[in-house]
DNA sequence: GCCAACGTTGGC
DNA sequence: GCCAACGTTGGC
C-alpha cells in the first residue's frame, strides 16, 4: 500500500536543492528506533514531504520519492562517521535507510506557522509539542492540505514519474 | 527494572 | 544562545 511521509533535514546540512543537485540520495544517519521502523515500512514509489528542520523559518520545501526500499545504513559500520553504532551486529544490522530521489520543489516553502493552521495537521509529530521524530507517516489528508496550500496540483498517488 | 544523568532535537 | 522535551545510558 503506497503511502505519504515526512522527512526531516536539516537544510545546512542537506536541503532540498542538495537533493535536486545529487538527484539521488541514502536517506542515513537515522538513529531513532521509531523513525527506523517508518523507513522500514516504506515502498518504492512512496512519497515524502521534505521538511526543513532547524532553518528559519522551518518548513516544507519539496517532494521526494522513495526509489529503494530499506537496506543497512553503511554509516553504522564505519568508526569514522558520526553515525557509528559499534553495537550494532553486522549480521543483523540495526539501522536501516532508503534512498530518495526529488519529484518536485515545492513553488514557495510552506513555513510550520503555516502548517499549524492547517486544521488536517493539528494531530502530526511535526505540530505536536516535543516530538523530535525526524520520519513519520502523513495522513491522505494532510497531504492534500499541505500541498493545497502552495497550490500545487496534486496527482493521483504512485503517478508522479520516477524521478 | 528503576530512574537520574546526560545528550540531542529543534523552535524560538 | 536558550531551554523544554524527550530518548538513551548505565549504575544499582
Amino acid at each position: 500500500m503506497p503511502a505519504f511521509w515526512l522527512l526531516k533535514s536539516e537544510p545546512d546540512v542537506f536541503s532540498y536543492a542538495d537533493l535536486m543537485r545529487v538527484g539521488r540520495e541514502p536517506w542515513n544517519g537515522v538513529r531513532n528506533y521509531q523513525a527506523r521502523n517508518f523507513l522500514r515500512q516504506m515502498e518504492e514509489g512512496d512519497l515524502c514531504l521534505f521538511y526543513h528542520s532547524n532553518a528559519r523559518p522551518p518548513g516544507l520545501a519539496g517532494v521526494a520519492q522513495v526509489v529503494r526500499v530499506a537496506y543497512p545504513d553503511d554509516l553504522q559500520f564505519d568508526p569514522a562517521s558520526e553515525y557509528y553504532d559499534p553495537r550494532s551486529d553486522p549480521e543483523n544490522p540495526r539501522w536501516s535507510m532508503v534512498d530518495v530521489a526529488p519529484v518536485l520543489a515545492l513553488p514557495r516553502l510552506l513555513p510550520l506557522d503555516e502548517l499549524r493552521e492547517l486544521p488536517e495537521w493539528h494531530d502530526s509529530p511535526l505540530t505536536r509539542k516535543g516530538t523530535r521524530l525526524s520520519v513519520f507517516p502523513v495522513t491522505p489528508e494532510q497531504w492534500r492540505a499541505a500541498l493545497a496550500a502552495v497550490g500545487v496540483e496534486l496527482p493521483p498517488l504512485g503517478k508522479f514519474p520516477p524521478a
